[in-house]
DNA sequence: GTCTATACTGTGATAGAC
DNA sequence: GTCTATCACAGTATAGAC
């Protein structure tokens, strides 16, 4: 019990320069792109030398695999605090799950191709950063069995729905939301498709009936 | 009309050459990755140094936006071909063609890379080897027109749906068919939502009525 | 015009002194 | 832990032989 205190600092000091560095990466990638940044510019950045990075990290995939890790994280941490607002009727839990993640991964390209997409040549994340995103991922098949999806095959439809709309929004319309407009209408295209009951509607858009 | 036939062996030599060089890059892509091809690499396959490939092609970009053009131009003589084998019936012709490009961009990871993907750090392709893929494009729009989908959010829909299957079928299942197999079910739900006629059953596949 | 030879700059990574 | 020095390899620019 005594002398762990010292140590605990020692730990604390070196999570709080690695932070530092991932920091300091991340606002490199939104700068210059995730692909660009350079260990001389993010050691640069925290005030070091670019081969001091190597007491840290073992890598630049390294660096690379924290941030994988560590935005997976966030994402699990924001859906946990989204959870209560998630609407009671199914079809509405649906549009709001999907806009939740389209909306984080439109905004933030840097992020996105990290988590989503195999932007960096040789980066394939480690188990430990992985295991958030099956975390997430796994949560979302149960939540969807909640709701009433117990397909498997119908999730996975709904998951290359949601990502092809993002990929194409940021591929094609960055900024805009030509794809985003669609959100809705893909989702109610899929939920048709699977039986999820129609929303209530509490205020027909136009006309009251068609 | 005296002396051009030297002009054009000159040309031709050019073009070979310009054609080696490429089929180079993309034998050398298939292998170590499009990312990961080297100038070095490609010149010894064509039995140059690497600084010659600069009196053919600007730059390392400069062969990656051949390549881009190439690709499209190859898929659109392929749609060309594949034209007068396009069903009769709506639905089925959408799913043809959606099958048609499915099966082209799982065949070959590094050319889907290079035509959907921004994998390159700074490529974007140039206007000229942007044009076929418009023309794909536009070809494809006209196409769904005339089977009846006249509305461009359907259509843009339609391709998030195919982009997305793709995308997860070579992120998560590679030479698999965990998606491949999805295919034809979202194309009915996407067809269903956008009112194309049901499909003629030949032979039902298991029960005569459900 | 085409290719070779050489060299420059920037990259991730390593070795060893302090 | 952080530094300095250095390496191997990348893309690429230039000069000059043919």
């Amino acid at each position: 019990m005594l002398g762990t205190p010292k140590r605990d600092r020692i730990a604390e000091r070196r999570a709080a320069t690695r932070r530092e560095i991932l920091d300091a990466a991340w606002a490199l990638a939104g700068e210059v792109g995730l692909a660009n940044i350079t260990l001389r510019d993010i050691a640069e950045r925290v005030g070091m030398q670019a081969p001091s990075l190597y007491s840290h990290f073992d890598s630049k995939h390294a660096i690379y695999d924290a941030m994988f890790g560590q935005a997976w994280s966030d994402y699990e941490t924001l859906l946990e605090r989204e959870r209560p607002n998630l609407p009671e009727h199914p079809r509405t839990a649906v549009k709001f799950a999907s806009r939740i993640f389209f909306d984080r991964a439109t905004t933030d390209l840097a992020r996105y191709q990290l988590m989503n997409q195999r932007t960096i040549p040789g980066f394939e994340p480690s188990p430990e950063s992985y295991a958030p995103a099956i975390r997430v991922l796994e949560g979302t098949v149960a939540l969807f069995a909640e709701l009433g999806v117990t397909d498997r095959d119908d999730f996975d439809i709904w998951l290359c729905v949601i990502g092809g709309l993002v990929d194409q929004q940021l591929a094609n319309d960055p900024g805009g939301d030509r794809f985003s407009r669609l959100l809705d209408r893909a989702i109610d295209m899929w939920a048709d498709a699977v039986g999820l009951p129609p929303e209530p509607s509490p205020t027909p858009p136009t006309g009251p009936t068609k």
